[in-house]
DNA sequence: AATGAAGGCAACCGCAGAAGG
DNA sequence: GCCTTCTGCGGTTGCCTTCAT
C-alpha cells in the first residue's frame, strides 16, 4: 500500500491522554462530529495524529461505552463467538453492546485465553490440546490435591454425615473430594482419548495420565468412583461434543449442559457444593442437575474452578 | 517496608481494504 | 485501471497497579 504512518510527523504527542486533551476531543466531536479523523486534531486544537484521536474516542470517550467487569453472560458470548469467528474482535464486539474490540481483545488475552490453556484446550481451536505434556502440570496438580485429601474418603465420610453440624462439614468435604476426583479422571480421560490416535509416546503419556488419575496409583481409572449411596457418573470435559471425525471441541451453546455427565446428569457446580450440605448427598449429578453452563448463574465457563489458584481449590486446603 | 514478579489495560504500530480522484 | 488517502482491524508494547516474597 505504501502509505506512510500517520504518526510520522514530528512534534505530535504520543502516550497517555491528559484530561485536558480528552475534554478537547470530546467537546469537538460532540459539537461537530468526528468527520475526517485526519483533519480533526488540527481543528480541535490537539497535538495528536488522527489515528490516536480515533482510538481514544472509540475505546474510551465514546458515550455508549460500558465500563467495568465483564458479566458472565458477556464471557459466555465471547467464548462462543470466538469459537466461531476466531480473533475477529470487531465482529465479536458488535454482539456486545458497549464493549470495544480492544477491550474484548484484552479480556481474552488476559483472562479467557489463559483459562482455556490451563484447562488443556487450544485457545484458537477450542479443542483439547493433543500434546500430553501441556496438560501434565495440571494433572500433577490435581493428583497432588487429591492425595492431600486422600484421608477424607468420600464413602466413609458420608457415612458419618447423617446428623449434626459436624456431619454437614464432612459432607461438604466429601462432595468436594468427589468433585475433584471427577475432574482428575476427566482430564486423564481426555488425554487418553487423544493419545489413542497418537504416537507411541502419547500412548505412554496416556498410561501415565491414568496412573495419576488412580488414587494412590492403584485405582482403575476406568472404573467409576464410588460414593455412599451411589456411583459418581463418569464425567467428561464439558465440550463432550464429538464430531464425525472424532474431534472434540468446546461447545458454548446456551442449551448445552457444560457439565453433562455420561448418565445424563450434570456435575454440580462448585458454588453449589455448599448446598450439598442442605440437600441429601449421594447423587453427584441430580442435586444440581438444573445448573447448566448456559443457564447457571454460578459459572459461565466450562470448569472455571479447575485451577489450583482458584478460591474454591484453596478452600480445599 | 522494600523489592521484584505478574497481571491488567491503554495506546501504538503496521497491514489491508475501501473510497475517491 | 492506477494511485493516493482514509479508515478499520489485529497484534504488540509499555506503563501502572497489585501481589508475593
Amino acid at each position: 500500500m505504501g502509505r506512510s504512518p500517520c504518526c510520522d510527523e514530528s512534534g505530535l504527542k504520543k502516550g497517555p491522554w491528559t484530561p485536558e486533551e480528552d475534554e478537547k476531543l470530546l467537546q469537538y466531536i460532540q459539537k461537530n462530529g468526528h468527520g475526517s479523523w485526519r483533519t480533526l486534531p488540527r481543528l480541535a486544537g490537539l497535538n495528536r495524529c488522527g489515528k490516536s484521536c480515533r482510538l481514544r474516542w472509540t475505546n474510551y470517550l465514546r458515550p455508549d461505552i460500558k465500563r467495568g467487569k465483564f458479566s458472565q453472560e458477556e464471557e459466555q458470548t465471547i467464548l462462543h463467538l470466538h469459537s466461531i469467528l476466531g480473533n475477529k474482535w470487531s465482529a465479536i464486539a458488535t454482539h456486545l453492546p458497549g464493549r470495544t474490540d480492544n477491550e474484548i481483545k484484552n479480556f481474552w488475552n488476559t483472562h479467557l485465553k489463559k483459562r482455556l490453556i490451563q484447562m488443556g484446550f487450544d485457545p484458537m481451536t477450542h479443542r483439547p490440546r493433543t500434546d500430553f505434556f501441556a496438560a501434565l502440570p495440571q494433572l500433577i496438580a490435581l493428583a497432588a490435591l487429591r492425595d492431600q485429601l486422600g484421608a477424607a474418603d468420600p464413602a466413609s465420610a458420608q457415612l458419618h454425615a447423617g446428623a449434626g453440624g459436624a456431619g454437614v462439614d464432612v459432607t461438604i468435604q466429601a462432595a468436594k473430594l468427589q468433585y475433584l476426583q471427577c475432574l482428575l479422571q476427566s482430564a486423564a480421560t481426555t488425554i487418553a482419548s487423544t493419545a489413542a490416535v497418537g504416537s507411541a509416546l502419547d500412548a505412554e503419556a496416556a498410561a501415565l495420565a491414568g496412573a495419576l488419575c488412580s488414587p494412590q496409583g492403584t485405582h482403575d481409572s476406568t472404573a467409576p468412583v464410588s460414593a455412599a449411596g451411589g456411583q459418581l457418573p463418569s464425567c467428561t470435559f464439558p465440550e463432550a461434543a464429538v464430531s464425525s471425525d472424532g474431534n472434540q471441541s468446546l461447545s458454548y451453546g446456551a442449551d448445552v449442559d457444560m457439565f453433562a455427565c455420561h448418565d445424563g446428569g450434570s456435575l454440580p457446580p462448585l458454588t453449589d457444593l455448599s448446598d450439598a450440605a442442605n440437600n441429601p448427598p449421594g447423587d453427584g449429578c441430580s442435586a444440581t442437575a438444573s445448573s447448566s453452563f448456559g443457564g447457571g448463574a454460578s459459572s459461565p465457563l466450562p470448569w472455571p474452578e479447575f485451577f489450583p489458584d482458584d478460591p474454591f481449590i484453596t478452600d480445599f486446603l
